[in-house]
DNA sequence: CTGAAATGCAAGTAGTTACTTGCTTACATC
DNA sequence: GATGTAAGCAAGTAACTACTTGCATTTCAG
């Protein structure tokens, strides 16, 4: 058995692991778990079929693996701890996600139809939104209180608005790109409007300035 | 052959191939194309694997007809064309689509999966949005000739937004149930807020009532 | 130089898939 | 009662699937 031994032979020590997991993780998302065959996993690592049993044992903990090796991507654009611009900072923050759903639109598809048979695989695919999910409540808080915003919103229904905006975006737009707004307009017009509900657009703000600093305080 | 021939003989005409159809569709929103084989669908619809291929010749045939025979659903609540009360008539119609929504969620979910290997097998997949996005834009825009809303905003991008809040509330739940609202607050929570980012809400109503009529005008 | 480890190649196994063929049974109308 | 049609059943085909085995080749470490 070839198992716990770090000390490889070829130049990079884990290239054709490596090879192996991002070309299971490329075939996984565009042809789902019954269309990412061994075969087409090998083809694409450019490795001999047989190489990936050896390395993995089989087709689940390969692409196991290959699902549990995602999350350590890389983390993205924070919201500023002290807010001083909502409409430009939410309108970037917005544009990141909704660029990063764009990007992973097909792994996140496809982890999407399997999740039914395969819950236990998919779990990646919830992790991020998580984390934007609270990073976006935080700052929504923040707003409140600088006094930026109005005093009786719900930070959590905001915020999964603005996401599931954004996520329908990135899922329907190639599917039914007439009713998106223009890709470059739209992350802006998205958090621009849960702005205007929340009186933490530039009117409403200016409107309150010189009141009691918050409105509907 | 056997086409062309109306004339069955069991006591229910199409039966059979209502049958086949139905445990087609079935199978296919649960295992997605490939995990459909004929045989658990002929094991579903209770027919022997022979019929199938007698009644539709090919797998690929059976899928696509079955898919295509789904539109002719039923057609949803509509918004009225007066409207009087924006929250509650907004509500209503968001409970209504957020039930159609997890209704098919299971199908809507496999559809997203399999768009871009087979993308003509999902068009069904976007007629149903489509109409919903068409009737709520024009709810909206009666609400600001009713000046019962803000002049200036985009009812594209409103109805995206909402649209897109419930998307990802049916879709997102059973992943990531801490993040949404209660289940049956949900539909109230994001029409709500939409309405308020319009200034179509109680609130903001109220206070334009006996100005100029329709707030920012 | 030697040996071990990583990989390739050829071949094979057993299960599954879509689909076919041939034959039989049941019903239903004429 | 004859005819035809829909359906079942048994069996088989060819391709593909995950996975295995045995053997040869490279490569690098000691």
């Amino acid at each position: 058995m070839n198992r716990e031994n770090d000390l490889q032979s070829a130049a990079p020590p884990h290239a054709t692991r490596e090879a192996i997991l991002a070309a299971a993780l490329d075939a996984y998302s565009k042809f789902g778990f019954r269309g990412a065959t061994t075969r087409r996993i090998a083809e694409a690592a450019g490795v001999n079929e047989v190489t990936i049993f050896r390395h993995f044992g089989s087709k689940d903990t390969l692409l196991g693996e290959a699902l549990r090796s995602i999350p350590a991507d890389e983390l993205h654009t924070r919201l500023p701890e002290e807010p001083r611009d909502p409409a430009a900072e939410l309108s970037a923050w917005s544009e990141d996600q909704l660029a990063h759903l764009r990007g992973k639109r097909s792994m996140i598809r496809t982890c999407m139809g399997e999740i039914e048979e395969r819950p236990e695989m998919t779990d990646c695919a919830a992790t991020v939104p998580r984390a934007a999910f609270a990073e976006l409540c935080r700052y929504l808080v923040r707003l409140r209180e600088a006094g930026m915003a109005f005093t009786d919103f719900d930070e959590r229904v905001t915020a999964v608005t603005l996401m599931g905006a954004l996520f329908s975006d990135a899922m329907g737009r190639e599917m039914m790109p007439e009713i998106y707004p223009p890709t470059d307009r739209a992350a802006r017009e998205y958090s621009g409007l849960v702005l205007r509900a929340i009186g933490a657009d530039d009117n409403t703000r200016a409107a309150f300035a010189d009141a009691t600093g918050a409105p509907r305080g």
